[in-house]
DNA sequence: ATTTCCATGTGAATTCATTAACAAAGTTAA
DNA sequence: TTAACTTTGTTAATGAATTCACATGGAAAT
């Protein structure tokens, strides 16, 4: 089953609100209760839960452990992927604070920066390496995906150096638009861009 | 003329990659280079600019600096709109990093934090208070907007509070989905969902 | 001057996403 | 047992977003 990037964004978001739950005890849902979490109507639930496969029963609703173990079954690679962050300034750092551990098929394991203070450290579980050693981790550790959290003037750069070395996949944090090859995803989160949408919607 | 979130996601990244070209020195482009940039369809990006009103012109396109006003004169607040960010921990230090006066009509002004050695300082021009002094500086700095960059455990407490305060939107990077009325206009974004996503599609 | 390009603006067509609606089925209560 | 609820799964209907396609018109070349 294809679906598209809006359906495995709630996937991932409905994965999310049902660990948090499973933390504090309960055990099932049901679609409208799911759709409240997520401001999301109980058919859009119902339907996203389709495309995974996964089968509630009626009176009884979904049963959380097994939703979860559904969705994961759907989005997450049956291998870990692992990934590389680059730039350890602010942002990077806030990332490994964030990003630890949530989810046990991806793995954050090595970050790099130019700034030879910051490296050789170990954050989260991530170790950190002068950015000279990009080409050689990525390839060592069999590193597929990347974390740009570097300065405007660095990313574009940083970008190609990571495709050659076989990087599949950007989450660029950078606010300037990578031009790299379509066969690349890029993922951007442009943070004031993010701030002007609130300021225009927020009444 | 009323947009949806999409289109003006997209026009506001228009923006940005049109101030871009303007520093570069680049006057006019077309609809197909401009959708280049962004990995959209021509078609679509006449569309968008279609909605707010503004005409280019056959074989010269766009006039990249009469374009850029327009996109401001509809995706930007009529007054300047202030802004708090709310925990100044590496992600917000690194949001006011990234942040810093990219567009004026939308500033981030006052900054707080529980920890008394991260207030009275000023970064990129945002001064910091204790979170005791929340209330008081909403209201007296009349600010609309809250970027939320706490941890977990305190993020619906804050979220409430600011609420109280009088804040209409919320930029929340706190990893949790806030519970709040559906007048308050709330954009999460969740790092770790982003990096799941990008795991997903990155082939 | 005439022809040939191109790019825009926009109605129409299409594709994609969401919601409605209802049969099926488990549960509870009488 | 039977009737009344409630919720799921899914098809059909609706609605939204995107793309097509072409009329229009300016510029350059012959």
């Amino acid at each position: 089953m294809i679906v598209s990037e809006r359906v495995i964004q709630r996937l991932v978001l409905y994965r999310k609100i049902l660990q948090n739950l499973l933390t504090d005890g309960v055990t099932k849902i049901y679609s409208h209760a799911l759709g409240d979490f997520v401001d999301s109507t109980p058919a859009q639930v119902r339907r996203d839960i389709m495309n995974i496969g996964y089968k509630g029963t009626p009176v009884h609703g979904y049963d959380i452990s097994l939703l979860i173990s559904s969705i994961s079954d759907f989005v997450d690679p049956t291998q870990t992927r692992n990934v590389c962050i680059i730039g350890l300034g602010n942002l990077g750092k806030a990332i490994l604070d964030y990003c630890h551990a949530r989810n046990s098929k991806i793995n954050i394991i090595d970050a790099f920066d130019k700034d030879p203070s910051k490296t050789n450290i170990e954050i989260n579980g991530c170790k950190s390496y002068h950015i000279n050693e990009l080409e050689t981790k990525i390839e060592d550790d069999r590193i597929e995906l990347a974390i740009l959290s570097v300065p405007i003037s660095e990313a574009q750069a940083i970008a190609e150096r990571l495709i050659r070395a076989g990087i599949k996949g950007i989450l660029n944090y950078s606010p300037i638009e990578l031009r790299l090859p379509e066969y690349i995803y890029v993922e951007n989160r442009d943070m004031m861009l993010a701030l002007e949408k609130v300021a225009y919607f927020a009444k």
